[in-house]
DNA sequence: CTGGAATAGATGACATGTCATCCATGTTTG
DNA sequence: CAAACATGGATGACATGTCATCTATTCCAG
């Protein structure tokens, strides 16, 4: 350790144990997925937030929104989530700089195929290993930073006085 | 939600606050490293890695272990941050197969320069958000996680027998 | 010691992500 | 309404990651 950073001893612990299980957790479940079904994790994400649209479909900038992403990574993956006729995309007729991203049955299919297996392997891997005490701790924590996190994450990243006094 | 899988609405909350605190945390880090210093919180990674160590310097293989990268993965970006100086690449006498890589002098200069900020960076956007309790908490669950997690990755991705006995 | 397997690492082809930029449309303001 | 500006999205160049494969060495069984 030594250096590593200004962390104590037990931030430090706990800052590496979570990268740590970030990364191992997401590219085993990554794993199982393309195992299992012919979609990578991304495709799982995209077809998840689609089908979870009452129209099957959104916006691309909403999309991106909803799932995190930057709007060039989505628009790039989108357009080969479209060459395997995973999903389509539509004109937006009330905005004609727009487009809807739309799940294609095809799409649905796959999803539906793969979301119990996945769903099974976040259990087994993950969930499966807490006590509801502290997955329900986990998620309380990751909530509270990601909304500490969206008091700075808005501003363009030039305006940052770190020591300065607001919030 | 509705499908998005069979978890239930408490763990679901859990699971998709962690993966979104997960990623705007590292892009929000990797946004001010690489504007505070020349460095891409990968090219950090190892670095602190290096640094680590007593000798400055590791067997790729075991640095690989070290951050958990793939070896290949690792052999790429050592070579790239070869190119710009920061650690150098040195043939293992006592395994003609292997060789160290070790940080250069700038690579040093660099790690320590963006240390501080990185830690103040981590501190402000994550730990700071919680309590001590609430991170111990985090680290303690994360660890429990990598634990079990590590019962299934030895495995050659082949045999696995999902609704199986073992474990 | 020798032939086969395992290991360390490099490499090239390819998939994916990022960044800057561009175009078209929409929005605002004088 | 027109000129400036903002927004949604596409795009191409480039950085990075992954996968399969290759070479050289070491290890191990006979």
């Amino acid at each position: 350790m030594t250096k590593a950073s200004w962390l104590d001893a037990r931030q430090e612990r706990a800052w590496r144990a979570l990268q740590f299980m970030q990364m191992r957790l997401t590219a085993h479940l990554a794993r199982d997925l393309a195992a299992e079904s012919g979609l990578a994790y991304q495709d799982y994400v995209v077809l998840v937030a689609l089908t979870d649209e009452p129209e099957g479909r959104l916006r691309l900038f909403e999309l991106a929104e909803k799932i995190g992403w930057e709007r060039s990574r989505l628009s790039h993956h989108v357009s080969r989530m479209a060459d395997r006729g995973l999903v389509t995309k539509e004109k937006c007729t009330s905005d004609g700089r727009g487009s809807f991203v739309a799940v294609t049955p095809l799409g649905k299919k796959e999803i539906e195929a793969a979301a119990p297996g996945h769903a099974e392997s976040v259990r087994r891997l993950f969930i499966d290993s807490l006590t509801p005490e502290q997955l329900d701790a986990m998620g309380d924590a990751a909530q509270i930073v990601l909304e500490r996190l969206s008091q700075f994450d808005p501003l363009p990243p030039e305006q940052r006085d770190d020591k300065g006094s607001a919030n």
